[in-house]
DNA sequence: GCATCGGGTTGATTTAGGTCAAGGCTCGCG
DNA sequence: CGCGAGCCTTGACCTAAATCAACCCGATGC
């Protein structure tokens, strides 16, 4: 099973600056005067841990992509069960163009840094550029693919099974983009709260509390603190996981 | 919580035959040049119910679109453990552009006939043409919005309120094709088997059946045969749903 | 120094849904 | 006509995870 696109998308144009947004999420293709037509309407907005950015059905006019930190998508039931719908990770754009309000809340859960568009010229340069558009239908179905995988988690795997993966993908995105493995032996802090892992797995909080613990005396992971984690054994881990695939590498 | 997109697409073009991918899925706005070159890599196939379309990691060199009967994606563990990620009614999309394999089982449910393009000229297709593109992008969207709808029922949900869902879910999409529904009583018929259903809810066959009899107890709904179902009070069923938003229009 | 608070752990108990098993209904077939 | 295969239902029992509750630990503030 292939997460990844065929091609992978190389980032080869130089002078970007440090907004994702032109070197990574959308403009990977782009041309310079289409950068600069983007660049005119681009701003940043800085957020605290625990912030929520918007609120379900709130207005939201703007497109963007974080630039470092976590933000979370969140679905909420009337009686307050709330599901995790969607993690971002630096270089994961935000906002659906062709719609005026948010389907779910954005929440912060680290410090957070964005880089916005205002999203009517965001959609008006998508109409006139297809190389935006083609790289956001990309990653659109990346999300995807992260979605179904999502699914698989959510609904067919034990509690053990869901933490083990959790930790893997989380694992997994760093590592891509740090590279701090050392044969089998891979390092990660945790970005989430336990409670905010307890949304993203569909279980509570003291289950992901007990399942941390359990991996931890099996010797699956050791742990430091409450978020820094070794994995003394990346295969196994992936093993308690579960998973039928590569695990998918894409979050 | 909006579901739809703000504009929804206008199907105007009226040379239309009846494949869908051309009226509906993907050749919205298109020109009729566009339409010949898509016309000449086009061909329909044929599956009986239960039949495997793909089977996951096999090539695929073809996408398409379901024109009439029901498809389902599924993701199979080691073990044997199952979950459907896509269920894919008339009109629907198959295949992702720029990926060789199949990340998924497609299964047809019931007998099916698809409209199939040669992956290769469709993707030159899409180079070529923005507008298909274009299109392909607020389908993707649109599934993206469905399967984050799916994870809060797998992930939140009681088996009652699955059950409850899916039935409201199948129910919004058949009656906005068939406009079946006279004020508030509406009439479905299941097109999945139980098995299907368990597997589209994470959820056993036997929970699924203990959980339809104990709506039917209740009065949410009537059943006639197996998968013959009235609802007398569809704004009842909803509740049952516990959704907080309008459900999403969208499956 | 002490109180408080957010985040985390752990234990005791309950329960929703899974598992195992028996049987029913319908349809096609020898 | 009787038989078996699919599909579905229902019952008895079990277990994984939820719930309820106590408590730990480190940071922050007064």
């Amino acid at each position: 099973m292939q997460k990844t696109s065929a091609a992978p998308v190389k980032f080869t144009h130089v002078q970007c600056g440090d907004c994702p947004i032109r070197h990574r999420a959308v403009c990977a293709r782009c041309e310079t005067d289409e950068l600069v037509r983007l660049e005119e309407t681009k701003y940043y907005r800085s957020f605290e841990a625990g912030q929520t950015i918007v609120w379900s059905g709130d207005r939201m006019d703007f497109v963007g992509s974080v630039v470092t930190g976590i933000a979370t998508l969140t679905q909420t039931m009337e009686d307050g069960r709330r599901q995790m719908v969607g993690l971002l990770l630096p270089s994961d754009f935000v906002g659906r163009p062709g719609r005026e309000t948010a389907a779910y809340d954005v929440v912060a859960t680290t410090d957070l840094v964005m880089c916005c568009f205002r999203k009517k010229p965001f959609e008006e340069l998508m109409v006139q550029t297809p190389h935006v558009g083609q790289r956001l239908l990309e990653m659109t179905l990346d999300e995807l693919d992260a979605a179904r995988e999502w699914m698989l988690l959510l609904g067919r795997k034990t509690a053990r099974e869901k933490i083990a993966s959790l930790i893997a993908i989380i694992a997994r995105r760093d590592a891509s983009l740090k590279m701090q493995k050392s044969e089998g032996r891979v390092i990660v802090d945790l970005p989430l709260t336990r409670e905010a892992m307890s949304e993203y797995l569909g279980l509570t909080l003291e289950t992901v509390s007990r399942q941390i613990s359990a991996l931890r005396k099996d010797g699956i992971i050791e742990i430091e603190g409450k978020r820094h984690i070794t994995i003394p054994d990346f295969d196994r881990l992936i093993e308690e996981a579960g998973d039928d695939s590569d695990g998918g590498f894409l979050v």
